[in-house]
DNA sequence: ATGCAGAAATTGGTCTGACCATTGTACCAT
DNA sequence: ATGGTACAATGGTCAGACCAATTTCTGCAT
């Protein structure tokens, strides 16, 4: 049967979003820039500004966007017209076997988008990782002890050379969280201090061409965040602060 | 019922899901459940039912909420005081690539899955799982082909004994959209008839506390996956569909 | 001219009260 | 019982107003 009930019956918001999709691919908006005021968008649609905020809701859930009382509403994500959403939810359970689960996770897709990147990886982009190793490199032995942001910026190549997407939204997603709830993880310093190593190992593998290769250090990589993490806790809880 | 406190600061919105959320759990209500109305909990809340609504906007948007017009708002999925949201948003491009972008997240966190499953799966587990493989091998035989819901079944029982929710709610996440957007992927009829024989090595592996090898099996199956796949689109190229 | 403090305009956040569209239910005629 | 109709309840939209944070403008002192 053909499947005729899709009439249009009250979905302005929606409507909304769809437009809106149109203007900002249009106007050639990125991130950062800023979208026109509700009040605007509530003229030019012929819709209240009741409706254009429950749709901006929306996206800001989304976080396709971000408002900011005063100052206006700004894109935060790149907006095609055909999207998928996939809104995941869990119980975080602000403990030490939730933080494992999310390192399980982070590991798997890890080790994917290393093998996936030594497939794929031109001398140039081989030129790229090197690069953001050694600046890691550097950062560590000038300071004497793993620096996160130089650290995140040479795994973020490694997702962006895999040539799929997916794997740098993931994981950023996934990192924003966890930076969010576990700012200092367990109170454990030099955290990720023994994976140091590793990052040259797996540059090596991708370099090489290496997907296997790349995978297992990879693994590996992970492998000792967690023992570094394993070691905290059991720290803490034989401290007695748990 | 609970009573439920006035709000006052300006980030009202978010206080109201606190709230709601203590509520949900206070009233033990389960998915399925029709909560409060949106005056009632205007009132209740001493808050407009304009924020009331960008909050139920909010759940909605995550998938935690139904709203149905003029019968009421429904709990769609279960909820707690702690909850990370992880919302995924990616264009979709209904094309070939995009299907072979999901397909590489979920090698990653299928293996992942098998792996910690081989490490973690009791005898009593292992049971399960065998059963689960028995019933799409007797499937596939008599119906000489791939069936869906039995192999989805075998995976999802994976991933529970890994011990870990999330690969369960990513995966199921995804396979949800997957079904969603490629029906019938590419018209490729046995689809996946190839990765039959690497179901029973990944149990063996699993059976065995064997994590790298069942790790490997998993990477094999979802690989003959990806090429029955490209093989689809290959054929569906050349009789000049696309 | 320049720099800076305060006023004014801008913008997202909330409130109120009303009406519309859809759904569920009770009641009535058959 | 059956089916239809009126009515109440509920989510969706609307209009206009005010609040709070931010930005921009203005005018005075330097």
């Amino acid at each position: 049967m053909l499947d005729l009930p899709p009439l249009q019956a009250t979905a302005r918001d929606d409507a909304v979003l769809n437009v809106l999709a149109d203007f900002v691919i249009h106007e050639e908006l990125k991130p950062g820039d800023r979208l026109p005021t509700e009040r605007v968008l509530s003229e030019r649609l012929k819709v209240s500004r009741t409706t254009v905020r429950e749709a901006l809701t929306r996206w800001e859930g989304l976080g396709l966007v971000e408002r900011r009382q005063g100052s206006g509403t700004y894109l935060k994500a790149a907006v095609s017209r055909d999207m998928l959403h996939l809104p995941l939810t869990f119980a975080s359970g602000n403990d030490f076997e939730s933080l494992m689960h999310t390192l399980e996770i982070r590991r798997g897709l890890e080790a994917e988008a290393a093998a996936l990147c030594a497939l794929r990886a031109g001398p140039a982009e081989v030129e790229i990782i090197r690069q953001k190793l050694e600046v890691m490199e550097e950062a560590f032995h000038s300071r004497a002890g793993m620096s996160s942001d130089e650290d995140w910026d040479f795994h973020q190549a490694i997702y962006r050379v895999s040539g799929n997407p997916l794997f740098e939204q993931i994981i950023s997603a996934m990192h924003e969280l966890f930076h969010r709830f576990w700012e200092h993880p367990l109170g454990v310093r030099d955290f990720g201090h023994a994976s140091f190593p590793y990052h040259r190992t797996v540059y090596e593998r991708i370099a090489a061409g290496d997907a296997e290769g790349a995978r297992g250090e990879a693994l590996k990589l992970i492998a000792t965040v967690e023992a570094d993490l394993r070691r905290g806790d059991a720290n803490l809880k034989r401290a007695g602060y748990k």
